[in-house]
DNA sequence: ATAAATAATGAATGCGTATGCAAACATGTT
DNA sequence: AACATGTTTGCATACGCATTCATTATTTAT
């Protein structure tokens, strides 16, 4: 017990089946050529030592690491994070990339973090509610590693990005509102520097404006406390909003909890509320949010797809995808004549559909 | 612009700097024997390279990679596991240590992943929400890899682990339960495989018996749904349990929202609930969840300060460590006389204070 | 000033693997 | 039987760094 007989090599393997380092090297290697014979022979020998292959001594030798670099805020503060985390890291798992991960804050300075990530010779980088600097993507340009920003827009053409349609979300909003006859409306924003809150409040603002309308504008700090803090101070207008818009739906369950607890009003009565993203609170009947969703798994599928092709074959040019939400329709937004809860709409495809969410 | 020169080495460095590689390795090793002045002329030539030292050569020559595996489950489904991770990922990155991670399914084998994490080398291995064969534990220990369970108990005493005092957890809920005069006692489990959920079980049906008493049992599988429809069995018992304890908040939370929404009964006053782990959500006004608080952050300083010692004195012996729970008092059971919502019930330093939360 | 101790340096080697190359071998063709 | 073709094999080397060891430069003590 506990022998301590420690990582045995493939030298020492190669000793004990009887053939070349090479052999076992190649007996390990997919495709590598090599006789079955031996093979088995190598492979009884590795069983034998209990040996493992180095990966660290292999990535040296191909110049490839086989890891991806992911790097993620709000892990803690928005449930639609650790969703985005797990399938990311399920997808690179499961086509052979191991994955390198860092946690930061939203506000945290990348350009002392992705040095770190290079110094590992990550194959590619994916960066998840974190921007870029435009320093550190022609860094990463030249040592020749990709990078990929998911559900932020890019600054820089060095760098992919996947996004939601921010834009038309925003749009799709203002118009569920003005259809179902609201005449005060608010936007409770995430910050004033990241896309995600930006382009939402422009689609917003411009769908309103074509109406000769202007929302309110309030500041929730992406967090379920500041957004409840947000709704407080927006029901102290002299004209208090009847429609509120929340830049992402821990938000929304923030202006929610906030109106029906601290301010007694009722949703959608006399308040509706709208969130983003579509996270599973949404769906639970205590708030049953109406929402835009972000099709998660279209948008990682895309992303990790094309971040693995540049990590392959290194003439490819990134690439910026815009994926469209779709309004799925729940209670928490008094509806139009003609729509019931349980719709989803999908810009998409351009069609309703009954989905029963 | 995108020169592609590509990452240089140490020795185009050394080249430049008319120095050995020795040099330049030097400059770049804290401690290491070499002047003020050749550093400086290093430090410079790197820069004008853009040189990045290699971080998996390194790792080949040093046998460190500087890499911890995590493993970690549950991450979209309990709220209280990014909060972990979000903690784990800190204080390793804050110590120096990178992390490669592993998301997985509450019942996915490990024993397919652990390899991976081995192949790479990493220093050591932290578990979260995942047991370990024995087997693994013993393959760990022979690689001479530390392993850390934690939120699980320990199964092989190969490796360590830090839990929450959950059968007193359990207990605490059972004594307040009855101290506020409830007859019918539930319990909603997690699984029927996880120690977690078996132990705070046991401390609760223990505490319990003492009084002649014994919960009824439904399983709630981990998740907001599971216990939902958990909670909804329940009330169809012709005796239906006036005191419901989960086996976290998540499933806490479900079945409030089954017994408000769904059952029209009304919490504390009809029955009243008790969850376990103290996530964010918990304190939120819509729900207000009694619960019995994990103190996270000292379980994890444990764990992380553990784990490293270990890598770096090859002598220690795995440690176990159970640290007590606090329960925090809110609205979602009815309190006993003497008791306000707001209270923290501390067993570690045996004094109740009021904290406020 | 000189001896003794200390600091700084470079040459050489090793970490564990992958792979280009040439030699050895096997197979099939004429 | 001689040759052409294709498959296996081992040797040697490279990957980029850390580190030991012997050597030289520098400081300190006497």
């Amino acid at each position: 017990m506990a022998e301590r007989k420690v990582n045995a090599t493939s030298t020492q393997v190669a000793k004990l089946a009887g053939v070349s380092q090479s052999a076992v090297s190649r007996a390990f290697t997919p495709g590598a050529s090599i006789a079955e014979s031996t093979r088995r022979k190598v492979l009884q020998a590795a069983r034998k030592l209990g040996y493992q292959p180095n990966a660290i001594a292999r990535s040296l030798s191909t110049k490839r690491s086989k890891m991806i670099g992911i790097v993620i805020a709000n892990v803690t503060t928005n449930p639609f994070y650790p969703e985005v985390l797990d399938a990311l890291s399920r997808q690179f798992q499961q086509r052979g990339q191991r994955v390198m991960l860092f946690v930061v804050t939203r506000d945290q300075n990348l350009d002392d973090i992705l040095p770190q990530l290079l110094e590992y010779r990550v194959d590619g980088i994916l960066l998840t509610a974190a921007t870029l600097s435009s320093a550190m993507a022609h860094e990463c340009a030249r040592m020749g590693v990709p990078v990929t920003l998911f559900n932020r827009s890019v600054p820089d053409a060095h760098a992919s990005s996947f996004c939601c349609d921010n834009i038309e979300g925003g749009r799709m909003a203002a118009r569920l509102f003005m259809k179902s006859g609201h005449h005060q409306f608010a936007y409770v924003a995430g910050s004033h520097d990241t896309s995600t809150s930006l382009e939402r409040e422009r689609g917003f603002r411009e769908e309103l404006k074509q109406h000769g309308l202007e929302p309110f504008i309030e500041m929730g700090k992406f967090s379920y406390q500041g957004a409840f803090e947000a709704a407080r101070r927006l029901m102290q207008l002299p004209k208090s909003p009847d429609a509120v818009f929340c830049a992402n739906d821990i938000m929304a369950i923030g202006v929610l909890d906030a109106l029906r607890h601290a301010e007694q009003k009722k949703v959608p009565e006399d308040v509706s509320v709208i969130g983003f993203d579509d996270i599973p609170m949404a769906a639970w009947p205590s708030y049953n949010l109406t929402t835009i969703r972000q099709p998660i798994e279209r948008m990682i599928d895309s992303a990790v797809n094309d971040l693995l092709d540049r990590i392959n074959q290194d003439t490819m040019y990134p690439k910026q995808e815009l994926v469209p939400g779709d309004l799925v329709v729940r209670s928490s937004a008094k509806l139009p004549s003609g729509l019931s809860s349980g719709w989803v709409i999908s810009t998409f495809e351009n069609r309703f559909e009954n989905r029963n969410v």
